[in-house]
DNA sequence: CCACATCGTGACAACGTTGTCATCATCTCG
DNA sequence: CGAGATGATGACAACGTTGTCACGATGTGG
């Protein structure tokens, strides 16, 4: 990639140190606004400044300076979804105040691209991430770690406790959100989940499980689809179980995404009105369906604000023990997921 | 921002020099595969930089070698917003496959922010930026792209054409959309659109006008609710549009929040099966709702991959004329937009 | 009037890397 | 066997910046 050729280039301080026709190093005191400048001098160099459109190269700063970049990296599964975006948005929000750049990158749940996007941001010295981990193995960061590299997990756990983290608990509310159908009087509860590469998705079964257990129900793994990844692999899922000799009266949606294929099933059998429904983080759709959809509402802005807060400090020299922070989350009840259990659901005519 | 002190910082390329016993050129030799190195020397260092947990700094290599970084910023409206995190998806895929990195932020339409964070990008030496700009004078950036900053803009056009750009034909894609309403008989349509600064808004309202005038429709004001920033205030003008004495039979609705929010409204007036509306942006709960929301649709992964391929383009020393790319946009028909005027629609009882 | 502190300014090395050139050992050919 | 070619390796400067130190001019007190 050949830096465009232009006018000049860009301006050095050296140029503008000719230009003004004082030291590099001055122009250098002028820039870090250092003590101990004259008014005359200074302001020659701020006229050649802006006459020759200088701008600090932080690059050759931080090198010289060996402080960090003032830039984080932060990897999520899939940019274009809405948990991930917001929870970035909420990141860079914090970083901007702090004078800090967010390298975003989607790992689509790609182990070996994950570990190039991170060789790149390390290449690129990064001073933190905020990683959104697409395996529960992380010990091909130890090394990274090991040199100064920050890490801090959002939404999934690693499976070492070495590392610090901001999530849910996934496992407890995802049992709130199908006590609540149990509640409701359900009791062929269908689930709905992502891969179990995934410590979310395991974790969320798992509460799912739980909940059946307490409630004296069983497990029945017929009713159980995973490795969903899409509204189109979902929605594929939910007609099958509606399909089954006898299907669920009720269904946990572990995921937006599959949450979304769920109700399109729902919706395609004209039985979203029947069959209760919740899902798990906000949907767009969630207010604008009837029955609208309840969720397990994530509070994407609380996890990615904790996140870049628990980074920042960790930079700024706390070695307190490692910490997981767990946001709280909200059964939001907005009515699918309080259809109660009707004597009669079958398959539609 | 302090550095974290671990072990022993980072691993330089002198101290993988020195721990394999070669000079430092050797080991700046085995990490850009140059030829005219002895197997034996690069084995040595090979096992030297990861004994040291080695890794190259991109920061001093580009700076010696006057390239650039490899980087490229991208400045969207709000990055938790739909269309602007589709987009960025759609650039950050392209730019992975080719090494570069992301930064990415949300202006929010706020000006001095969008100063501020240009300029942070450019001290960062960016190579490029990808910009959805919150105004239409972009002056500002002269200096910097007479340095050598390669801008191109997506869904917003700058109002002078001297900045390469990407984006939809909005007026043409407006005018269809409205052009469709009116072939369904409407005559009193309703325009719901955001804040004039920002050139798309201008475009879509001059298309919904050109539609309405060429069908002989006069242009009444009252029905043109504009500057609505969010899904609330659209849901509050579309009420107050539908309370008027006579209300709009349709909707037209310029962006994605704003369909969201006038659809909040035509449900809570149980209108939403007599008012047609369209959307423009496709909008996740489009194909949930009943009817179906007729959208005018962005192909997102096509005005990224343009952008940042022009970007790139430019960057390898493309210097052909200023280029405005038009990405065909789609009307999709799904029911909304189709509804049909009745003879009598009223506010609720 | 001299010793000394103070102030503004500049020369120079260094951050981690790579391009250029020199060095040295080995090989080939007449 | 010696001249010249070849190939591997290293010394050194430079990228754009900042920390350290030294310099010269000015001011102060004995």
């Amino acid at each position: 990639m050949a830096q465009r050729d232009s006018p000049a280039g860009r301006a050095t301080m050296e140029d503008v140190a000719a230009h003004a026709g004082v030291s590099l190093k001055s122009v250098s005191r002028v820039v870090n606004g250092e003590s101990g400048v004259s008014e005359s001098l200074a302001r020659r160099v701020q006229a050649a400044m802006s006459e020759l459109g200088y701008r600090h190269n932080l690059a050759a700063s931080n090198l010289r300076r060996g402080h960090g970049t003032a830039s984080i990296g932060m990897l999520v599964d899939d940019l274009s979804n809405g948990f991930c975006s917001e929870t970035l948005r909420a990141v860079e929000d914090r970083a901007r105040q702090r004078g800090v750049v967010v390298m975003a990158a989607s790992i689509d749940e790609d182990h070996s691209r994950e570990r190039e996007l991170v060789r790149g941001l390390v290449s690129r010295r990064i001073d933190g991430l905020i990683l959104m981990p697409s395996t529960r193995d992380l010990s091909w960061m130890d090394a990274d770690r090991a040199s100064g590299l920050v890490v801090v997990t959002v939404d999934r756990k690693p499976d070492r406790p070495s590392i610090d983290g901001v999530m849910v608990d996934n496992q407890g509310a995802a049992a709130e959100a199908v006590n609540h159908l149990i509640a409701h009087g359900h009791r062929r509860i269908g689930f709905l989940g992502d891969s179990p590469d995934i410590s979310t998705a395991v974790d969320r079964r798992e509460g799912y499980r739980a909940a059946l257990r307490a409630a004296g129900i069983a497990v029945v793994e017929v009713l159980e689809r995973v490795g969903l990844r899409s509204r189109a692999e979902s929605r594929a899922a939910a007609l099958e179980l509606m399909s089954l000799a006898e299907p669920p009266t009720a269904l946990f949606a572990a995921r937006n995404v599959i949450c979304e294929g769920a109700l399109m099933a729902l919706q395609h059998l004209r039985l979203s009105a029947e069959v209760a429904l919740i899902g798990f983080d906000e949907v767009g759709v969630a207010e604008l369906v009837e029955p609208q959809i309840s969720v397990v509402r994530q509070d994407t802005y609380e996890i990615g604000t904790k996140a870049i807060d628990l980074l920042l400090a960790r930079l700024d020299g706390d070695d307190s023990p490692v910490r997981v922070e767990v946001v709280p989350s909200t059964l939001v009840a907005r009515g699918s997921g309080e259809i109660p259990l009707t004597q009669d659901v079958t398959a539609p005519s």
